[in-house]
DNA sequence: GGTGAAAAACACGATAA
DNA sequence: TTATCGTGTTTTTCACC
């Protein structure tokens, strides 16, 4: 599914949401005290809300450093043509690159920045060379490693609706 | 927990993390079927993982528009000075920021990298002003605002293990 | 929306290899 | 360290109101 469609959300589908994005391991019957439901109600709006899209997926966020991962940099790069062809060949390497956790397309100086997430700066040294250095239309790139993730994931600021 | 002891990953671990990061709602009984264990065995390790805290925890990954956030901005932030009490309370300020999605703290011309998600471009403005212009050990900061979410999330690149 | 029953998934202990 | 079995519990799913 993907039904994109006017999906209303109301008080208790934010409610649902606050919680459920923080942890997923919360059992309805919690949430559906906690706010005042029961219980069936949460698990189908929570299914509402996956089949719609707006619950992405549910997943499990892993420590870095115990998994060898100990060097994050932010990269900025700078792309020497930007046509849509050469905009989605480097879309398309930057999916493709399991170095890379994330990706922006954005405005201002830069075009592209990435998250990425290596075992050593030799690691990152080598995904510069085979991801940036390697490819003729990337015009340059800076790179800012990480001291400390002072904050992470992926969530949201959800305020509650009246 | 956060036992962060010398905690050995094997094999089998990182074909369940690997597949735990990407679907928490796979049942057990699948992901043991198709590494080969059995599902008292994926259960333990799940456990074990968690309490050894390589799984930080399990979340729902959000939708930002249908829940309103349809802008993402990538915001460097350079700071006046950079005593530990300076960084601290910037850490902090941002750890209290709802709009601020993550936060890097970093070497290069920047010292901090931020990922803020918010509804509109007047709220952004609203945010820089609370909690960038406002702040007089702010030296000074620039957004990119994101075209497009190439890649987001929190997954790791999990190699397998001999 | 709610209720309740059926089904599925999970947790845990015991045993054995 | 496994696998398997058995049991009880928890959680989810679904039909029906």
């Amino acid at each position: 599914m993907h039904n994109d469609d006017s999906t209303e959300l109301d008080s208790f589908d934010y409610r649902i949401l606050q919680r459920w994005q923080a942890d997923t391991r919360l059992p309805a019957k919690t949430i559906a005290d906690e706010i005042g439901l029961s219980v069936a109600a949460v698990q189908r709006r929570l299914k509402r809300l996956r089949d719609s899209g707006v619950i992405r997926r549910e997943v499990a966020e892993l420590e870095p450093r115990p998994l060898g991962l100990a060097v994050t940099c932010v990269v900025m790069v700078d792309l020497e043509r930007e046509s849509a062809a050469d905009l989605e060949r480097f879309r398309r390497k930057m999916l493709a690159a399991a170095e890379v956790q994330q990706c922006y397309y954005v405005t201002g100086q830069s075009d592209f920045v990435l998250i990425v997430l290596v075992s050593d700066m030799e690691a990152y040294d080598a995904f510069t060379r085979r991801t940036l250095l390697d490819d003729t239309n990337v015009r340059s790139f800076t790179t800012h490693v990480t001291l400390e993730r002072v904050k992470t994931g992926a969530g949201l600021a959800l305020r509650d609706k009246p």
